[in-house]
Order: C-alpha cells, then structure tokens, then sequence
DNA sequence: TTTTTAGTTCAATTGTTATTTAACTATTAA
DNA sequence: TTAATAGTTAAATAACAATTGAACTAAAAA
C-alpha cells in the first residue's frame, strides 16, 4: 500500500465512523432532503439530550468533512460537504 | 417516520460501523479486487495480532451483512455480498 | 445594561468496541 | 491415533466514543 493509500483509509474510517450514529445520520438526511443551510438547532432531532451534545456530533460531521458550518450572527450556519459524499460514498445520499 | 425508516437507520448504522475500521476496510478491499471467495487467513491482513481477533473481524463483517461465510473442509470461505452495498453504499466499492 | 438565544469547551462519567489469552471444535496429514 | 491446520467462543482488559453538567463566548433583544 502507498502512502496516498494508507491517508485515503485513514479519511474513510473517519468517515465512516462519523455516520456510525443515529443522530448524525439524521443530520445528514435533513440537510440532504432541505437542501439548504440550517441552523444547528433546526438540524439536530427534537428529542437531543443537550446543547453540548448536539455541538459535539455537529463537531465530528465537520472533522469528517461531511457538514460545512460558518457563522452568521448567533448561529452555526450548517450544509452537506457534497464533494467529500461524491469521492467517498458516491450514490449514498440518494440512497436516504 | 415510518417504522421501515427506523430500520433502515439501524442497519445502515449497523454497515457503517462494520466499515469504520482499518482492517475491515482491507478485508473488503482485498475481497473486491481478488474478486474471488478466499479463506479467512487469505483475506486478512498480515500483520493481524491474533486468529482470534481475525475472527471477531469477520463476524462484524458478516454479521452488518457485508460478506458471506461458508465452511469448505477446514476452512470459511469469505466472499462480498455485493447486494448490500449496492443497496446502502452504491458505487462504494470503485472508490476503493 | 441585563437577559435571552445559540452555541462552544472542558472534565468527568458512562457505555461500547477492540484486543488478548486460553480453551475449544472440526478437518486433514503423519 | 496423534499432531497440525484453520478457525470459533468466552471472559477479561484496554482503548475509545458518547453523554452529562458546569462554566464560558458572542450577538441580539428587552
């Protein structure tokens, strides 16, 4: 195996790991199925325990390189990272 | 959503588990180049700690219905079962 | 200027997954 | 029949990820 390998498994690992999850794989089908940029709070399920929790699984959607998050006044504005799902999981969010 | 939805989230997270490690993802690289049933010493890594740990592996693997596993003699013969990723990751596998 | 909104960060705890070791089964070869 | 091969299973431990709670920041509204 190459380097380039060895960094392109490393990447889908993180990614993978990422969409491991119940809440996070709710993330990502909201905002595939809005199409636009939400806030944290209107793209995280009703029923999430906290504040601090919804920021951590936003936090690791955006380190797998999943969500894109800027910010406008008092919100986190999130969206897909189509690019990263088109190299790594082509088809994937038609599967939703 | 619908209970069918709820299902299809467990086993999607079932899937993405399976895949969000380093010698499972080369197991099922392995597998799609071969393109042929190995054994499971074949189709694992060299460098792998233990049999024991190989087999806790491909029962991950089997068990988010990712392989196939049938006994020939004193080996398991592993192959892909390309019908899942089809269905939840198409297109996955030529990524690799 | 105080409070509210919308989130982040850190440390502690809880929960889950991966690895190890040892004992086991089934098949084949000596 | 004994030993070797190819793997499984179970229990313990080690490593890692998720949740909680408290204290924090920045912008907007009262």
């Amino acid at each position: 195996m190459t380097i380039e390998q060895v960094h392109a498994n490393e990447v889908r690992v993180k990614i993978f790991k990422a969409l491991a999850d119940e809440t996070r794989l709710q993330i990502i089908k909201k905002l595939y199925e809005t199409g636009k940029e939400l806030a944290c709070g209107e793209a995280c399920p009703e029923d999430l325990s906290s504040k601090s929790n919804a920021s951590y699984h936003f936090r690791t959607l955006r380190e797998a390189g999943l969500i894109k998050v800027r910010k406008e006044a008092q919100n986190r504005l999130v969206t897909l990272q189509k690019e990263t799902f088109e190299q790594y999981l082509p088809g994937f969010l038609d599967t939703l």
